[in-house]
DNA sequence: CTTAAATACGCTAAAATTAGGCGTATTTCA
DNA sequence: TGAAATACGCCTAATTTTAGCGTATTTAAG
């Protein structure tokens, strides 16, 4: 449990570099795909979903065209984020969806289970994309970071 | 992310089912999988991770063997039972093996990533599993809960 | 007006992970 | 001695994740 899977991996580095560029200035799929040595079409997706599911971005057509952040990240949450790209989130599929588990009726882990994933989305909902990805003040890095990597 | 898997949730059952019995008495793989319709196999092995990896529980072979709760459950977090259940946990693989990745240099998220890592454990061992399975009166529950099974 | 570069999106296939089952050995009680 | 339990390696099916292909639409540039 609690893997990161690619598209939000890609959802993160295409933030946290257009949040280091100039107020304004557009990113296209093609150049973060560029920059991090990406899949284009998997990044370019995951742009697209925050720009029309989430409104994170805003997106101009055309041959300059590209993205804009237009939300302000302090304001976003990895839950926010999370649900974008991944949709509902739960613990377990029968806590969003009508699915019927095979075991129903005899689980006796719901209750646990659904107070746990409860705490878990507001723990997500307590981060917001600004603490997550923008680079506050001082705070150098320390050497043994950037070594390990993924 | 943050789905839960079936052997965690299996884990989960059988600890909270045996944490109902009087204390010192055993119970088998085979009562569990059949009080909650979990498959045979998948239950056994869980609870024998429990009892070998873990710690959690004592085995006891033969005809009318079974397992106990030897742990205090209070003293033991979901942090650690996931640990047993799935081995070193990290939202991503870079983050506890050696495994380089494909964007490996280019990456721009490492810290990020590891920061919410650290704070996603911390939760996790926040919560033992007396709090998460043991009815009491407490781990207020939200609004919509009990409601929607599964 | 043509071309190129960008967003948008449906469809398919490959890869990886998860889940389950089979066979067998070992232990112990009756 | 047989039945029921733990223990465990291996293999297959199912599901999910990941990536890629093809094409349509929009718009800037030459």
């Amino acid at each position: 449990m609690n893997k990161i899977n690619r598209k939000l991996e890609y959802a993160l580095m295409a933030l946290k570099y257009m949040s280091q560029k100039i107020p304004g200035e557009l990113t296209s799929a093609k150049e973060v795909s560029d920059a991090f040595h990406t899949p284009f079409d998997a990044t370019a997706r995951v742009m697209q979903q925050m720009a029309q599911k989430g409104g994170f971005l805003r997106a101009e057509y055309g041959a300059s065209g590209g993205y804009q952040i237009t939300k302000d990240l302090a304001k976003v949450s990895i839950h926010d984020l999370v649900e974008v790209i991944e949709g509902p989130t739960a613990l377990v599929k029968c806590l969003h969806k009508e699915v019927p588990c095979e075991i129903q009726g005899t689980c006796n882990i719901v209750s646990p289970v659904t107070a746990l994933n409860n705490k878990l989305t507001d723990f997500y909902k307590s981060v917001s994309l600004k603490d997550l990805l923008v680079e506050r003040t001082a705070m150098p890095k320390k050497s043994s970071e950037a070594v390990i990597h993924g």
